[in-house]
DNA sequence: TAGATTGTTAATCGATTAACAATC
DNA sequence: TAGATTGTTAATCGATTAACAATC
C-alpha cells in the first residue's frame, strides 16, 4: 500500500463512493469492471477514476480493469475500516438515540461502547444494548473501554461544552452532528461535521437557482 | 444582487458558514466584522473570503468591513432562504420522524407540508402537527400544495424506488439522506445527498492517517 | 487626515482532463 | 495476436492566494 505522496481531501471523499459501488456490484455478481464503467455510473471521468485509485497503489489489469471485490477491501484497508472503531454516543436525545438504533454501526466494524446522556430517566440502562452513562462518567468509561470516536448529538446550546469534554478526555475524533462550528482551540482532535442544515441549504441554493423566473 | 458569471460549488458550499456565525455575531452584538476576522475564526484566507463574497455583490464598506446584519440577509436571500419552502417527509420512520420534531424546520424558513409513510397506524394521524399519508397520496398532497423539497428518508431498499416516484410526481429537488446514490436518469430533479457513512468513513480516513504507528 | 479594509487584478497553486505507451 | 484498459506524464482548467490601488 505505497502511498504516493498526501492525497487530496477531494480523493478521499471520493473513496467511500467507490466503495458503495463496489459493494452493490459484488451484490450483483459482478466480478471486475473498468474505470470508464465506474466513472459513467459515479459522473467522473475514467481519468479522474484512474487518478484516484492509483494514489494507494495498483489495483487494477491492463485490458481487464479492477477487481470488484479486491478493490472494494483494497480501499476499506485504505480508510482503516478493516479495523474496528469504538464509538461513544454523546447526547442519547432523539437523534443520537435514532443514530444508535438505525445507523448499523456494527456491521460496517464499529462498535458502539456507550452513551452519554444527563437525562436520569436514562442512566444506568441500556438503549439498544449500549449502556448510558452521565457524562460526568466520560473519562472513567475512556479509560477502560478506550474511544476513538465520540458522537456528539447533543443541543446547539452544549455542544461547545461537550465537544471541550471530549478534548479534554483525549478522545481523538468527533464526528459533530450539531448545526454548530466548533472552534475548538488545540487542533489535537480530528472533526468531521455533518451539518443538517449546511446541506438542506446548498439544496435550496439549486432549487432557487433552477427556478425559470430568476 | 448582480452575480459575476457562475459561482462555484465551493464558494456555495461556504455561505451556510458565513451565514451561521453572521447570526453568532449578530448574537453577540457585533456589527461589524472585517474579511481578515471571519477567516481566521472559520480558518480561511482573508482573500477568499473577499472573494466568495464579492461574487454576489459589494457588501463590504472599505476602512470598515462587512455589516453583520446586512451581509447575514444578503447572504440568506442569495441562498433562497428568504423564501418559504414546502417540505414533504418520505419515510416517517426514526430518522424521518426525528428530524420532523427537531429540525426546526419552521424557524429556518421551511414549511413541512406533509410526511408519507406506509405505516397504517401512522397514516391518517398527525405528527408533531404534520399530516402523515400513504405514499401513493403523492401526486394528490402535491397537486393541492406544491412541493418543493421531499426528504428521503425511508430504508435503504426503497430508495430508489422512492426516488422515481418523486421524480414521476415532478417534485423539484431530493433531499437525500439514505445511504444510495439515487442515480436517476432524468436530470430533472435536484438531489443533494447527506450520506452519513461518507461523513463516517472519512472521520476514520483521518484518524487512522493520525495514528503514530501508520 | 491617517489607518484600515475593501474589491479586483495578477500570480500561484492544485485538481481535473487528455493522451498514450505499456501490457494484460 | 488484437482489443481493451491500465498507470502515468503532460496539458488544461479552475480555485486559492497575494498584492495593491481605491476609498471609507
Amino acid at each position: 500500500m505505497k502511498r504516493k505522496g498526501p492525497t487530496s481531501a477531494n480523493t478521499i471523499s471520493r473513496l467511500p463512493k467507490y466503495i458503495r459501488l463496489m459493494e452493490e456490484l459484488e451484490a450483483q455478481g459482478f466480478d471486475h469492471i473498468s474505470s470508464g464503467s465506474i466513472a459513467r455510473i459515479l459522473g467522473m471521468t475514467a481519468s479522474q477514476v484512474r487518478q484516484d485509485l492509483t494514489q494507494f497503489g495498483s489495483y487494477g489489469a491492463q485490458g481487464y480493469g479492477y477487481n470488484v471485490e479486491g478493490l472494494k477491501s483494497n480501499l476499506k484497508r485504505v480508510m482503516g475500516l478493516h479495523r474496528q472503531h469504538n464509538v461513544a454516543i454523546m447526547g442519547a436525545g432523539s437523534i443520537g438515540k435514532t443514530l444508535l438504533c438505525h445507523m448499523r454501526f456494527q456491521e460496517n466494524n464499529y462498535h458502539v461502547v456507550a452513551a452519554f446522556d444527563t437525562n436520569e430517566e436514562l442512566i444506568g440502562k441500556s438503549l439498544n444494548g449500549t449502556p448510558v452513562y452521565h457524562p460526568c462518567q466520560l473519562d472513567a468509561v475512556h479509560a477502560i473501554t478506550p474511544i476513538d470516536i465520540c458522537v456528539l448529538s447533543v443541543s446547539a446550546e452544549h455542544a461547545k461544552m461537550c465537544a471541550r469534554q471530549i478534548e479534554k478526555a483525549e478522545i481523538p475524533a468527533i464526528w459533530n452532528l450539531t448545526n454548530v462550528d466548533l472552534a475548538l482551540k488545540g487542533n489535537t482532535v480530528i472533526v468531521e461535521n455533518m451539518h443538517f442544515l449546511d446541506s438542506l441549504f446548498g439544496l435550496t441554493y439549486y432549487l432557487e437557482e433552477s427556478r425559470p423566473g430568476v
